[in-house]
DNA sequence: TTTTTATATCGTAATTTTACGATTAATATT
DNA sequence: AATATTAATCGTAAAATTACGATATAAAAA
């Protein structure tokens, strides 16, 4: 086990669920969060802007990297970060497609 | 190893994580978009609209109780879940906070 | 060309997550 | 009272996640 049993969802609900799972950790909403506030490419000091060791940092770019959140370009020695703001639209509209299901429901609960 | 270091982030940046985690399962957003299709509470089919096992669906609804998206009143022999609307929003709102920073922010990668 | 700098990858440990059979608990039904 | 029904909990296995030291890679600087 340990194993989540895709072949039982819609590829529409395995899409939001890892859409929000490269949300779930608080690291990933940090270097998110700072990558916005620079507003443009991010060459360097994220590690050193959050708290966690290089390689830590670099596995969590790679799984922003991997949905498509971010893009990273080569510059030098060092890479380039910064948000995917095309992709990251079309995470923020697969999200909605739940998140925004209450405004369609009436509060009629026991 | 294995644990996340919660103390390195704010208490946004958990709390935002923590909410997106509950949303990182497609057998969690089935369980939410099957009762927000009902738009009332549900007594029982849970299990039977979800191809998993009744142990591992009542693991989910528990995690989707603990984050508070969910409540669930006992009636009779089964258990009536809903969706807890005021909580949704707060989610909703928590979530907004980061999904919505591309509003602010130019286009300005390389 | 050697050294420095920046980042990725490898290997691995600790922990958490997912899943489910077996069992328990609590209420309804007979 | 005995039985059936429904959901929670326990125990546990398999896998995924998080974290980081050590190492590799690749480009820049000396």
């Amino acid at each position: 086990m340990g194993v989540t049993k895709t072949e039982k969802f819609t590829e529409h609900q395995n899409q939001v669920a890892r859409m929000a799972k490269a949300l779930a950790h608080p690291a990933r909403i940090a270097i998110l969060e700072y990558l916005f506030s620079i507003d443009s490419c991010v060459c360097g000091d994220i590690v050193n802007e959050i708290g966690l060791a290089q390689p830590t940092i670099s596995q969590h770019l790679k799984e922003l990297k991997t949905v498509g959140l971010i893009k990273g370009n080569v510059e030098g020695t060092s890479v380039c970060y910064c948000i995917h703001h095309d992709n990251w639209l079309l995470m923020k509209n697969m999200l909605s497609t739940i998140l925004d299901l209450d405004t369609k429901s009436i509060d009629s609960c026991c």
